[in-house]
DNA sequence: TACGTTGTTGATTATGATAGTCATGTTTAT
DNA sequence: ATAAACATGACTATCATAATCAACAACGTA
């Protein structure tokens, strides 16, 4: 699993927007990229790319910022990969021999990724995260 | 699965000579490269470093070429693919919190592929190759 | 021995994706 | 009014990938 600092980046945030989710209050960019180490601007457009596909909306002004647009048990991780590192495109059609033969062990892998992934939605990460998060009063 | 064409190749060119494993005849490089559509100079370093790996052997001078150094059923996907794409640093300390979360989720899909790839050998990939139907259940 | 075929090696270059940065503008609560 | 916050497009830097180039070394055969 190669990850992409964007995908990484984007699973924080909704991580952190899964978390605040309940409490309903707008997190600010500024916010999340400071609690995870995120560059700011970068932040920016992988948000703007998130509210395009419908994940999050925003609030502008003081007191704004971004919330999740569907409860967290909705959103999988699957789909923001999808999103973030382009759909795969598995469904070419190659000429037969032995490419085809790799290309299909490949998309067999893909599948089965694929299909573990769409599994895991941002309320189990998030679940995951609250268990944590008390250990570390102990450090 | 983002697969870089030096493993897709690398790939192909031991299903070939795993093809070739039993006639024990040596296959140059510019067979491989050309039966593939694989840029010559581009394979030779391909070939060079699954030498220095230890799964072909090469015979120099007129009628020389490459050979599998072990049988096929002994040479996994998953070794290649570590091999060309480099080792995955699964086993990096990470802070704890959200990054550690993501970071275990990641790996546990790693050693869902792995144990996948580790599965496939070139023994199978070579029986693909000759069977004609593409009615087959893979995996 | 001469020659062509094949592998060997290290250096260099080209391209594209990734990962940002910069500058400027718009909205809105107080 | 003003400050906090999101919005947008253009720009740049860096790096891994994917080759390409040039010169060499071994080997078999006529």
């Amino acid at each position: 699993m190669k990850i992409s600092a964007k995908t990484e980046y984007a699973c924080l945030a909704l991580l952190q927007l899964a978390v605040e989710y309940e409490s309903d209050l707008p997190v600010p960019i500024r916010t999340i990229a400071e609690s995870n180490t995120i560059p700011t601007q970068f932040l920016v457009q992988i948000l703007l790319q998130l509210k395009g596909a419908g994940y999050v909306t925003s609030t502008r002004g003081p007191s704004g910022g971004y919330r999740l647009a569907k409860p967290p048990n909705k959103i999988s991780v699957s789909e923001i990969l999808t999103l973030t590192e382009g759909p795969n495109d598995s469904q070419r059609t190659t000429v037969p021999g032995a490419r085809e033969i790799l290309q299909k062990l490949w998309m067999e892998i893909d599948a089965v990724e694929n299909q573990l992934l769409s599994e895991q939605t941002f309320a189990d990460l998030a679940a995951r995260s609250t268990q944590i998060s008390p250990e570390m009063y102990y450090i």
